[in-house]
DNA sequence: GGACGTGGAGAACGTGCGTTCTCCAGCACA
DNA sequence: TGTGCTGGAGAACGCACGTTCTCCACGTCC
């Protein structure tokens, strides 16, 4: 095994485990069981544990903003898309919420880069909404209606927050657009 | 120093840390310290953490809704009001966002009376919420934009994210009020 | 005054975990 | 065949922390 195909398999353990479990809730033997790479190469891919998850967050960032894309594109650019992934996110089996967000209260005082990781999705899915939508502030609307459904439907379980949000996203288009 | 003192200083100790720095980061030895209470009486008060966390979680939540029944029912109950409340909230010095959305981050599968004490809340305030509006639906979008707003703010440090949710609370208020 | 219970200070214990170290099997190469 | 290198398995180390235990000072009742 490379050491490229070993850091694929890590990152893959870690994302896995890291989501479902919480980052404090594993210890690196558990990435190490889960991905099959020796302790030894895992330190010699990610020197500490907090390299792992800031890798793992940067991974999930760039995963989970393309899957959004891509759906949003194939239904035209439609924001009101956006709601409609967010519908589907909540249902998956092992959905947990944000992963940006649930670390973000893991950790009182993350390491910087951690703490980067975390700003850098936020930046990213809000500038990814205001180049979908016209008008800065509708799109920063929206995006507290995603954050705020999102939350909501951790906590509570219910996927039906998807849809509520999308309701207020489309008189606030409809108002504002 | 009798047991209901004790128990006040043990709370009022667990929240300033455990807020400020997250649950995990905080150890019991740090609660004592703060508060001035020994080991002894601390685990004669709580048994274990948990019952520390569940109790410091139930005496936030309590706190927390009232001042905000309070501040909204001196404006007349006005719902708007809510996101003064939260702009005053955001911009005080640590703070760090939901104690609630926190610990739900940081407890990757909650004790049964930690994960009750976090799901009471949001139906709380949910509930709350839909008493002050007409509406149950748009009560509970005015909620996921409070939740939304919260985090973000929480994350960016910007508490300008109180007044984009209040304008989109505005919008939602006036087309459905 | 002397036995006794109460409560505090802090040591001690057990465990989990991040990180490092030891040891050895397997293999390339002369 | 002998020699060194690579990488894996897993023991070992150090530390943090939840929880319990030890010891002792102090006040209370016979």
């Amino acid at each position: 095994m490379n050491s490229t195909e070993a850091t694929d398999r890590l990152l893959e353990a870690a994302e896995d485990l890291f989501y479902a479990h919480g980052v404090q809730a594993i210890g690196m033997d558990a990435v190490r069981e889960r991905s099959g790479v020796s302790l030894k190469r895992l330190y010699q891919c990610f020197p500490a544990k907090n390299d792992l998850v800031e890798a793992y967050l940067r991974r999930r960032d760039e995963r989970w903003r393309k899957s959004l894309r891509e759906f949003v594109h194939a239904r035209g650019d439609d924001p009101l898309a956006v709601f409609g992934w967010l519908a589907n996110w909540f249902a998956e089996p092992g959905f947990r919420g944000c992963a940006f967000i649930n670390s973000f209260g893991e950790f009182g005082e993350p390491a910087p880069g951690i703490a980067a990781a975390i700003r850098l999705h936020k930046d990213e899915v809000r500038a990814y909404l205001r180049g979908l939508i016209s008008g800065q502030r509708l799109a920063d609307q929206l995006f507290a209606l995603v954050e705020g459904a999102t939350v909501l439907a951790a906590i509570t379980g219910d996927p039906g927050e998807a849809n509520t949000a999308r309701e207020a996203a489309k008189v606030l288009l409809t108002a504002q657009g």
